[in-house]
DNA sequence: CAAATATACATAAGTTATTTATGTATAAGC
DNA sequence: GCTTATACATAAATAACTTATGTATATTTG
């Protein structure tokens, strides 16, 4: 049996901040970790974000006004949820709707029935 | 009326290799600079790929066996012809293929409608 | 109950791939 | 004649990710 295995990071890379405010705008909470497992689990491990990717991209986020974090105690742990700004949601729509458009082309450009 | 500028270059990143690669599966023989109008054709300047990004590719490419090149004098000046190798048409169909499997899964992961 | 794995954050060095800039040169259009 | 288009090429700077490392708690398994 064929096990799809991850795609090359060159086609991962730049879908990530879609993906995550994705997420985001479907949740309105989420913790980092808990958007890795997601993404894995969605994606049946063919997209594994890395948390050196994740918490750079995600303190980024915060500091461009796109999303909001709250800490919470687990036990003596600590988790850090991260909500959705006004602006992030008109960010996710547009992410979102850009790379929807971008499929539109590739499929042209690749010659791909638009149900594949 | 709403014009659409270019794809995000972190969007676009990635799929130069793939784009290439078909084009060349479809077309036999093209040489850079064609490459560059027909990819700006085809999208409408959605995605514009440029020299820096481009040629640097194409040699690499070379190097890994996937094209071979034939140089042809127009008038004075120069062209580069590139044609795919046995290899370069499987690696082709091998990246195509990656892509469509990529967006049916990005399909899954932002919502989107198979047809979309 | 000890060890391994999972949860949960974070950052830094190294790598890779692009963008931007620069360079050379001929051909065509105005 | 000047501007734009054709046609190649490369190098420095930048951007984004991978890999590695670090800290620490919680849970599972043998």
């Amino acid at each position: 049996m064929y096990i799809c295995p991850m795609y090359s990071s060159e086609l991962i890379k730049g879908t990530l901040k879609t993906v995550i405010l994705k997420l985001l705008s479907d949740t309105k909470q989420m913790y980092g970790y808990e958007i890795t497992q997601k993404v894995k689990e969605l994606t049946d491990s063919k997209i594994v974000i890395t948390e050196g990717a994740l918490y750079p991209l995600l303190h980024q986020l915060e500091a461009e006004g796109v999303v909001t974090t709250e800490t919470v105690n687990i036990g003596k742990r600590i988790r850090k949820y991260y909500t959705l700004t006004q602006t992030g949601n008109e960010r996710a729509k547009e992410k979102i709707y850009e790379f929807a458009d971008f499929i539109q082309t590739m499929n042209i450009l690749l010659d791909l029935k638009p149900s594949v």
